[in-house]
RNA sequence: GCCCCCAUAGCUCAGUUGGAAGAGCACCUGACUCUUAAUCAGGGUGUCCCAGGUUCGAGCCCUGGUGGGGGUACCA
């Protein structure tokens, strides 16, 4: 070997491995334990002399001569394993010299703690299980390149630890909230994605086509209408915790394939869902982090509920000074117009309002910003008093728009009525009317709540960015630095 | 869509006024049977993102592009 070329030498080393009669991809290998068993277990099974076995990545490797440590990791932690070639023989150290960081081995050995008191395995026996063909990230900077990050997310998996427990967090905390669903008598189900019109929210759709159908079809930008189909059918108590898709601007809190969860529950309203909102965050971050106290970008949040709750119409009151009940949304653009606030084409985006009352509430969140004026609403429930408000409410938090949530109309004639309002000003889109025949059979009163399950994760594990959160974010041109 | 920033070795990064491409880790060679980012001696392995341009000369300046990040717009 006289090139240093590292994906040369490894192609070398597994020519070599091979004309040693090893096969250098392995096959089922039989672990005592997982690696983090084998240290909390350690001085029982130390002293019982009993041999153990293990499987993982090789990170570290500390040669000296005929002797050799070397960190395995598994998916549970690292242990150091110590190789001598009077102990794995001549050969078997001769294969060991032909292992590199990033292989993959299983030992077999006796647990020993070596003279500073490291918890290590002394191999008796060792298995190559995957030969590595390329170098890992640098050894203790780990993996920073954001883009790599992202593309390669199992390189950002191997090097960093962070990672690892972002992710690992995540699952929890989904864990978490399908057991607190479930404990209440809530059923999970299941929602097409595929969706001949897409409903239930803004936002512009991806557009795809069923060769079988001979029709076009869209991914779903929301469950809510098939949800609410489903309450129409019987059901009283329901949840998805689904992927949506939105073919719109991408952001560090905005990212076009998403997770969210969907909850309905009949007979309910949206002070219900203000409760259970409480409720499911605070034991999700109970269970995952122990403690209801997050931090968030240097930001100490307490999660104890009950949370501050404030009208759109106060929230605009304190803001702007506008009392919105009585002077309606059209003076409040022009006192917005007037303070400075840019209106496209004379309109009032939600989003703009979301931004607006964000900037208002920074420093004191979580919050719930409830009642919204009915434009911005269409699938909301009117106040019994006030009509020209409806019973929603959105929870905000560091600046975050977290979960969405209302009283749903179960009024079709209304229902079919403002549906054709918001056409009327997107003719892109068409009323749904199958959803309206659902409701002319009956929909129980209800309440249903949104969810950002990214958000919500960013959130407790203190991301700044949602593609922290996603495993595999989308990103351009997946070719493009492909060698 | 628009605006700003970034791209140098496998990884993390430095690179002065436009004048011979660098460091640490990784890797290779040698030594070493209790190391912890092992150590010691030696070795630089590169499409400076791509394509043009300016210049005697470009990693550096200019134009266009690609990819990434941030902001902004859109997101009942």
């Amino acid at each position: 070997m006289n090139t240093s070329d590292e994906l040369t030498v490894r192609q070398e080393k597994l020519k070599r491995l091979k004309e040693l009669g090893v096969e250098p991809y392995g096959r089922k290998f039989i672990r005592t334990h997982p690696v983090k068993q084998l240290i909390e277990k350690f001085d029982t099974l130390a002293s019982s002399e009993n041999e153990v076995s293990a499987a993982g990545r090789i990170m570290l490797i500390r040669g000296h001569g005929k002797a050799s440590f070397a960190d395995l990791q598994d998916e549970t932690g690292r242990i150091q394993i110590y190789v001598r070639q009077d102990t794995v023989g001549e050969k078997g150290y001769q294969i060991y010299k032909l292992v590199d960081m990033g292989d993959f081995l299983g030992v077999r050995g006796t647990p020993f703690e070596t003279k500073t008191g490291e918890k290590s395995i002394l191999v008796k026996e060792l298995t190559v299980l995957s030969k590595s063909l390329k170098p890992l990230p640098e050894k203790w900077h780990g993996l920073k390149d954001v883009e790599l990050k992202y593309r390669r997310r199992y390189l950002d998996l191997i090097a960093n630890e962070k990672a690892r427990e972002v992710f690992d967090k995540r699952m929890r905390i989904i864990s978490a909230i399908r057991g607190f669903l479930n404990k209440r008598g809530y059923r999970e189900v299941e929602t097409p994605i595929l969706q001949p019109q897409a409903g239930g929210a803004s936002g512009d759709p991806f557009k795809t086509r069923a060769d079988a159908l001979g029709m076009d079809l869209y991914l779903r930008i929301a469950p809510e209408l098939y949800l609410k189909r489903l309450l129409v059918g019987g059901w009283e108590k329901i949840y998805e915790i689904n992927k949506s898709f939105r073919n719109e601007g991408i952001s560090p809190r905005h990212s076009p394939e998403f997770t969210m969860l969907e909850v309905y529950a009949a007979y309910a309203d949206y002070e219900d869902m203000m409760r259970l909102t409480e409720e499911l965050v605070c034991e999700a971050a109970q269970t995952v982090l122990g403690t209801v106290r997050i931090s968030y970008d240097g930001k100490e949040i307490d999660l104890s509920p009950p949370w501050k709750r404030i009208t759109f119409g106060d929230a605009m009151k304190e803001k702007f000074d506008i009392d919105i009940e009585k002077e309606g949304i059209k003076s409040l653009k022009e006192k917005l117009e007037s303070a400075g606030v840019k209106l496209k084409d004379k309109k009032l985006s939600r989003n703009q309002l979301i931004r607006l009352l964000s900037e208002l509430l920074t420093g004191e969140l979580p919050t719930f910003i409830t009642d919204y004026p009915i434009e911005f609403s269409p699938l909301a429930k009117r106040k019994q008093d006030k009509p020209e408000i409806v019973e929603r409410f959105e929870l905000f938090m560091c600046g975050c728009e977290l979960a969405n949530a209302y009283s749903e109309l179960n009024d079709p004639q209304e229902q079919r009525e403002r549906f054709r309002e918001q056409v009327a000003s997107r003719e892109e889109r068409s009323v749904d009317e199958d959803f309206v025949t659902a409701l002319e059979y009956g929909m129980p009163p209800a309440a249903g709540l949104g969810i950002g399950i990214d958000r919500l994760v960013m959130m407790m594990t203190d991301c700044q960015s949602i593609r922290d959160v996603i495993l595999f974010p989308q990103l351009k041109g997946q070719a493009a630095r492909e060698k």
